[in-house]
DNA sequence: ACGACGTATCGACATCTATCTATGCATAGG
DNA sequence: CCTATGCATAGATAGATGTCGATACGTCGT
């Protein structure tokens, strides 16, 4: 999976006809919420109480190795929909609220 | 890709932690919104007139072969997303809202 | 300076997905 | 009836994806 950015790029898709080339974003956008492991470190993240969390603290909640987590981070940081910040050997991650609502927009009836 | 309908199985992803099944059921939704064609074909319903559209209407505008367009017609009705119904020997779908709608309450913030 | 620890990257592998051509099935229309 | 048409299914194939173990890279604490 190699997603670029998401981008505020498009009307709802169920109220104006969806371009190609919006299409092609807007998917590449839910292709990376189609995996339950990377919904649940959204989840995980979104509803921490500093609004942030550090990777070593989702690994054994997820459940699988640490190479597989950090793989789903990177993808997720890759669309922006998380943010990371280096601290010392720690990595954080919070969610930028503003990309998801551009994939929940699209979904406006 | 084989889909079960999509339920109103979650609260907002965002707004409490997502069980693991629960996780699941989303990202199978997502993933069907997670190709352009799948997109495209959604929005073309959804902006139809007469809210629903004939397979052999969309075919030629989506640029795929029948039998592929078909195939992403199968997996959007078998998600719940869009609705079947055969006049004859034409095939006509029109959107439920409201499945769309799970999937984008799903990422409220 | 050194060893322990947190992360990211690499390489490999099994599985899944999208796509096509070919084919089958049922209906519409003469 | 017979034929053309709309649609779905089957089989095959190339490419993408998730996963892991091994490893490399930085940083912290001693």
């Amino acid at each position: 999976m190699d997603v670029k950015v998401i981008e505020a790029c498009c009307d709802p898709v169920l109220t104006e006809p969806l371009a190609e080339a919006e299409a092609g974003e807007l998917a590449a956008g839910f292709k990376v919420l189609a995996d339950p492991i990377r919904l649940r470190l959204l989840s995980l993240i979104a509803n921490a109480p500093a609004g942030e969390l550090c990777a070593c603290d989702v690994v054994d909640t997820i459940g699988r190795s640490q190479p597989t987590v950090s793989h789903h981070l990177s993808i997720l940081a890759g669309a922006g929909l998380l943010v990371r910040e280096q601290r010392g050997k720690w990595a954080y991650f919070r969610v930028e609220p503003d990309r998801v609502g551009v994939l929940r927009d699209a979904l406006t009836i």
